[in-house]
RNA sequence: GCGGGCGUCGCCAAGUGGUUAAGGCAGCGGCUUGUGGCGCCGCUAUUCGGGGGUUCGAAUCCCCUCGCUCGCCCCA
């Protein structure tokens, strides 16, 4: 191998894993279609000005982290680096919303320029839900109850559902300059990230890990004295329905998250075994979304689990388990055109049947069976073929005595042969 | 983008300047030309991520580059 290497951060998903992925993928669709979510499909590559403005342009995500391009045609082209703005830029332009308010999902891979770690690649991929359209608190308590028992359905135990209300844009903005203002007074004692938020996305300070800066954020103005009546109520109220739902929660204050369009509900769901890349799955209410990038006033809510984090939380839960009912066993040339003849009609009744292709010993071969961990062997010999029969050996439980192990049917008594295959 | 660690066969690995690069697992073949999970025997890296350099001589030292990994930042 030469030059001929993945690039950095993409990785391949290898045969001993995508049975785990397909495991979980089926569990996910299952969750949604019960939930009667319907499932978009947008391009993985859009214009750069969607994102720009969808996003915000103080955010890490497009200011450091997007895969952008000049395409033939000179426009600005990006990799998506997230769901909600292609899901938002199609439900506007194909006029969704005329049918009702729209309650879907999506999966794929999304894309972000930052160096891989744990849990974090420049591919990665993720599953979302977005409820675009609905304003009440009880679309807000089951869009969360739809991540949290997925989560759950998979068979993670230890997770932790971290929630904050970022209040109306009413409510944020005047907190913003208030916050502004006291961080202006200290400007000396912050840390020079945070320095430079300051003007641009003082909110986000409220997030730095930074020990001097937490410390001093202890007495910073709180959000949450800056929610108004109903904002208050409604977070209220969310939490009134996730206590009815027994879904447990911590309320964090410093919970601002890193997009810009998020408005009163902002929740993560965190686990400590994913080393520092804690998150696996976002969200948050984005109200104003939709109408700022030209569709009608749709209040909205949604979240995002990277599929990467949910696989290494699942890790052993995963485990390959799918063995062949049978394992075709022949010997010489007539044999051979009969034994793939017979692994096909067996395979059309639903029967996974594997193959052997060596041509070697019959010794050989059954050790291949049993290697395959397939409950039968099918013998086709020259013999067989001469006869128009074929045998059938059991392979697992060797010292069971109990009855005969082996088994004769003529090839045009296939349903006998399946009946005793599924027996 | 910044800072650590790492890169020898599909996997796990020994080797740290000197004849042919251990070993285990897996794979393939044989013992056993038509009957299995054990056992025994044999085969499987002209090459040490890639490219330069130092040297009589390099997987081992130096430089560059690619990838992986851990932390920071941030997020899924």
């Amino acid at each position: 191998m030469t030059n001929l290497k993945n690039l950095r951060g993409m990785a391949d998903l290898l045969p001993a894993q995508s049975e785990g992925w397909q495991k979980v993928e089926s569990l996910v669709r299952a969750h949604f279609c019960r939930a009667g979510l319907k499932e978009i499909r947008t391009p993985i590559i859009e214009k750069t000005e969607l994102f720009l403005r969808g996003i915000g342009e103080n955010t890490d995500v497009v200011g450091k982290e997007m895969y952008t391009f000049e395409d033939r045609g000179g426009r600005s082209c990006t990799l998506r680096p997230e769901g909600t703005a292609s899901v938002a830029r199609a439900i506007i332009q194909n006029g969704l919303l005329n049918n009702g308010p729209q309650r879907l999902w999506y999966g794929g891979p999304m894309f972000r320029y930052e160096r891989p770690q744990a849990g974090r690649q420049r591919q990665f991929h993720q599953i979302g839900v977005e409820f675009v359209g609905l304003d009440s608190v009880i679309s807000d308590a089951e869009v969360i109850s739809i991540a949290w028992e997925l989560l759950k359905d998979i068979g993670l135990n230890d997770l932790t559902l971290e929630l904050n209300s970022l209040g109306s844009n009413e409510d944020r903005y005047i907190f913003k300059e208030n916050l502004k203002d006291w961080l202006l007074k200290r400007f000396d004692l912050l840390d020079e990230d945070s320095q430079k938020r300051v003007n641009s996305n003082p909110l986000r300070i409220l997030d730095s890990k930074n020990k001097d800066t937490k410390k001093l954020l202890r007495d910073a103005p709180s959000l949450s004295d800056f929610l108004s009546k109903e904002s208050k109520i409604r977070f209220d109220y969310l939490q009134q329905l996730l206590d009815n739902l027994n879904i447990p929660y911590k309320i964090n204050n410093n919970l601002v998250r890193g997009l810009d369009y998020y408005s009163h509900t902002a929740f993560e769901i965190t686990s400590d075994h994913l080393g520092s890349q804690a998150t696996v799955c976002g969200g948050g209410r984005y109200d104003s979304l939709i109408s700022e990038l030209g569709g009608p006033e749709s209040p909205s809510i949604g979240w995002a689990i990277g599929m990467e984090r949910l696989i290494i939380l699942a890790g052993s839960k995963l485990l390959d388990s799918s063995f062949p009912d049978a394992y075709v066993i022949h010997r010489g040339q007539k044999a051979e055109q009969l034994a793939l003849k017979i692994t096909c009609q067996l395979r059309s009744v639903n029967l996974i049947i594997a193959l052997d292709y060596s041509g070697s010993s019959f010794s050989k071969q059954f050790k291949r069976a049993d290697k395959s961990g397939a409950k039968w062997a099918i013998v086709i010999g020259e013999d067989e073929v001469s006869k128009g029969q074929l045998m059938i050996k059991k392979l697992k439980d060797i010292d069971k005595e109990e009855g005969p192990r082996e088994y004769i049917f003529s090839i045009h008594e296939l349903d006998q042969l399946i009946a005793k295959l599924i027996a």
